[in-house]
RNA sequence: GCCGCGGUGGUGAAACUGGUAGACACACAGGACUUAAAAUCCUGCGGAUGCAAAUCCGUGCCGGUUCGAUUCCGGCCCGCGGCACCA
């Protein structure tokens, strides 16, 4: 028996085809053009992950079957190697960053390399590469040329260990994302983007690409928008008002009080003399809760009466106006309506402070009524409605009641009507809120873009021109960040200090780098055209490749990454540079592989499997197999090395396969047709899992009754996308001297699958009583007799007449007595 | 709390638009080969009863529709992921 000796012949392979031209995409061609992309990885310490294995080998498999269904497939792969986990590295050791970056891609390189993938390595690309990051600044200067790069001072999550400002999507629960650390508010001038300027972009046109129902839905929710409208309240004795939102306009009759959030520019102004001491003291409570106390102590609420009052333009009643931390500074205007009929947190606020809690809106269904205890007394000065108030509030929408003019409408034409009225007044308009916010660019740090900027002692912030870019990174030998908040550049004097390229005034350069997020945002036009200098890409080449056609990646990226490259591609469309206004046709996403425990594979618990020990002991053909069987491909599935071998035995089934019979009968054509088609669909719906036991299927049963050689060719077509070395191995060694991946992608034959006997099962009363064998052109009263002269079906019927005989053609009679 | 996904043997899982539940693989058990072991090959493998033939039960739980339900409908239970004082 030959032994299979996996090494050998992939690195042999590897070699072949790396010389050769046969994963190159070809800008130009006349063939249909495919651009499938992963995500590029993060070139860590860590080294290739299995995780990394699972969907580069799903989308290899895929881009091989596509070109050899004659189509130009591009499948590119680089670095997107800036970031704080290799600046940490670097600051520990002592290694500059820049040699970190190189030795952990050359590993990484070394690693994918030894897969198989077949990546067109022509294109690779790097973010930390002047040549790339000259184009990241570019887009900021046009951000900047378009106003929506622009600095403001604000609050900011500051994480005190890792010493970095973070956007709202890097913070968990209050805490940092990398380290945990629980995160504090720091005012900062910061580079901020204009996403919600692409707000609505964002939502509507996600129904024109097909992305998984539920990355659309994170992306839909992690915008939030929301329609309603902003009223103005009067404030009692003076000239100001006080702008709320609602999205319940509806509700306004039902309006008892208002609240600001405790940081309300107007607060200060308002507040009475009297009640200012316990406004100051909120204030400054407030103001020392963390994140996390203000979103996960949310048990009881709190707030404090300014002293002054509002009137509520439906009633023209007065309200008080309170300050209260459960209204957010930074949502919609800082200040609410309270509702305490129609909201939770209105209700439990009124109930505490005990204000009057008028219902305005009634139900859909009206339940049990059980009459309100504490608040009836001072809801008397309504003077009406005490026994319909409920002991809970109603948030949803009804039928108004208690409201003058609008008694009767249901919410939806209320509020419309209520809009209106208040445009008309001058007191109030329809808005839309969002719950994104605008992203937070700066980071503190030296392992990023720096960003094309300078202030000049006249002129302010002035942009670098063009062709000053690449506005590089200095090498320099201490990159540590200080706890003043400034980044490890400001230290460079020699870097910092210029002049201003407007009018050679003193100047000094901006010291914030970009985040990680930046080169990311548009890598994927980056390979279409990867070494071009005078442009980002040629826009005809960016015409004849975008839009991607197949995008992979992790669902962590949903409200990140895959948010964030969205708005950079629809702005560099806004600005004729990409052709497309999505970026990415398709979306899909891999599930994680977890370790042999069920956990996730970490580090510090020391259950992290390794591929380049797979590659080595079974195989990357095994790996490759192994990890497409293991489960379904969306779903998470844990490591189960006995599966390895498993698969291990597979592959030298096949590498051994010696039972050559070159008259094999219709039944082994017949499977092998069937094989071709499913293989063919399970592919396109990445069922990678079953397309494997397709192929085992076909193995066990060339083993047992032979194969010829024309038909076994064909089976490692259909094998040479998941195991390429093997395939190309046993091609080759069947004398065929072009590779294998140079054929066209098998196609069956529809006659040929049809079977010539059949199957029939027989049911009685829908239970499976017996199995008959019949030709396939079998009449159906004929098999509706058999089923009922058979012996076992005879039996169950025990001489009662059939009431009814139903026949699926070629599946089942089911006789029901 | 809201949104999304899922629940099938000892394990990973299959099952097209309702039609043989458990394909394929792993683990396990028995056997062959071997001085022995590994490897390989053969057999069995959802549960219960039974010497066997066979019968009954079985896709989270309860109910419905249907000749027939893992699949469709209604109600619940559990697990996972995302968001969350967003007015």
């Amino acid at each position: 028996m030959k032994k299979y000796n996996n090494k050998k012949i992939e690195r042999h392979w590897q070699k072949v085809w790396a010389k050769s031209d046969l994963y190159a995409a070809e800008d130009w061609s006349e063939k249909q053009r495919y651009y499938c992309l992963v995500e590029f990885p993060y070139p860590s310490g860590d080294g290739l992950h299995v995780g990394h294995v699972r969907s580069y080998t799903a989308i290899d498999i895929i881009a091989r079957k596509k070109r050899m269904q004659g189509m130009n497939v591009l499948y590119p792969i680089g670095w997107d190697a800036f970031g704080l986990p290799t600046e940490n590295y670097a600051i520990k050791t002592g290694k500059h960053p820049a040699i970190v970056t190189a030795e952990n891609i050359k590993t990484f390189k070394r690693q994918i390399k030894s897969l198989g993938i077949s990546f067109d390595w022509n294109r690779e690309i790097n973010t930390t590469d002047p040549n790339y990051y000259k184009w990241t600044q570019w887009i900021f200067l046009k951000l900047f040329e378009k106003g929506l790069a622009y600095k403001k001072k604000m609050p900011i999550n500051w994480c005190p260990k890792c010493k970095i400002g973070l956007a709202n999507e890097e913070v968990i629960d209050g805490s940092c994302e990398r380290c945990g650390t629980q995160t504090e508010k720091r005012e900062m001038e910061q580079w901020m983007l204009k996403i919600t300027a692409y707000a609505d972009r964002l939502i509507e046109d996600l129904e024109t690409v097909d992305y998984l129902e539920k990355i659309k839905t994170q992306q839909i929710n992690w915008i939030g928008r929301s329609y309603g409208a902003e009223i103005d309240f009067q404030i009692q004795g003076r000239e100001e008002r006080i702008k709320v939102f609602t999205t319940r306009p509806d509700t306004i009759f039902g309006a008892t009080f208002i609240v600001l959030s405790p940081e309300h520019e107007l607060v200060n102004r308002i507040v009475t003399t009297e009640q200012e001491k316990d406004v100051l003291k909120y204030q400054a409570q407030a103001r020392a809760k963390s994140e996390l106390e203000r979103t996960q102590l949310q048990k009881e609420k709190t707030g404090v009466f300014t002293g002054a009052y509002a009137v509520n333009p439906a009633t023209h009643k007065e309200i008080p106006i309170y300050i209260a931390d459960y209204v957010l500074t930074t949502y919609g205007t800082g200040a609410i309506m309270a509702v305490p009929a129609h909201d939770e947190r209105d209700f439990e606020f009124a109930k505490k402070y005990e204000i009057p809690i008028v219902q305005v809106i009634q139900p859909p269904k009206i339940k049990e009524h059980r009459p309100l205890e504490s608040n009836i007394a001072s809801a008397g000065a309504y003077g009406h409605l005490q026994s319909e108030i409920e002991d809970q509030c109603w948030s949803g929408e009804g039928t108004l009641v208690n409201s003058s003019t609008f008694n009767g409408l249901d919410s939806e034409i209320a509020s419309s009507m209520i809009v209106a009225w208040l445009e008309k007044e001058n007191i109030g308009k329809k808005t839309t809120q969002y719950h994104l916010r605008d992203w937070v660019f700066s980071r503190q740090h030296y392992w990023g873009e720096p960003i094309p900027i300078v202030y000049c002692e006249k002129c302010g912030a002035v942009p670098l021109p063009e062709k000053d870019l690449p506005l590089e990174l200095p090498m320099v030998e201490r990159y540590e960040p200080t706890d003043t908040g400034e980044s490890p550049l400001a230290s460079i004097d020699y870097w910092v200090k210029t002049t201003c390229p407007d009018c050679g005034s003193p100047a000094r350069r901006e010291t914030d780098t970009m985040p990680n997020w930046a080169g990311s945002s548009w890598y994927f036009l980056r390979y279409i055209d990867p070494k071009n200098k005078k442009q980002l890409a040629d826009s005809e080449k960016l015409k004849y490749w975008m839009p991607v056609d197949l995008y992979n990646g992790g669902m962590e990226h949903t409200t990140l990454h895959l948010l964030y490259s969205r708005f950079w591609n629809k702005f560099l469309y806004d600005i004729n540079v990409s052709p497309v206004s999505e970026p990415y046709y398709k979306r899909i996403s891999h599930g994680m592989i977890l370790a042999p425990d069920g956990q996730k594979m970490s580090k510090s618990r020391g259950n992290v499997i390794n591929p380049d020990e797979l590659v080595e002991e079974y195989g990357a053909d095994v790996l490759r197999l192994y990890e497409m069987f293991m489960g379904p491909y969306d779903q998470p599935v844990a490591w189960d090395l006995n599966g390895v071998r498993g698969i291990r035995r597979f592959l030298e089934k096949i590498y051994s396969f010696d039972n050559w019979n070159e008259n094999e009968g219709r039944e082994i054509i017949s499977l092998l047709h069937k094989s071709i088609k499913k293989i063919s669909d399970d592919i396109e719906k990445r069922h990678f899992n079953t397309a494997v036991s397709t192929m085992m299927i076909f193995v066990n049963k060339i083993q047992e009754k032979g194969c010829s050689k024309k038909s076994f060719q064909i089976f490692l077509q259909l094998l040479s996308p998941f195991a390429p070395h093997l395939a190309e191995e046993l091609w080759n060694s069947l004398g065929n001297n072009d590779s294998i991946f140079r054929e066209k992608w098998p196609e069956y034959d529809a006659s040929l699958i049809v079977d010539e006997e059949m199957e029939i099962v027989v049911q009685i009363n829908g239970k499976l009583r017996d199995k008959l064998v019949v030709s396939a052109d079998i009449d159906e009263n004929e098999v509706k007799t058999m089923a009922k002269e058979s012996e076992k079906a005879r039996k169950f019927l025990e001489g009662k007449e059939p009431k009814k005989i139903i026949y699926v053609k070629g599946k089942l009679v089911n006789i029901v007595v």
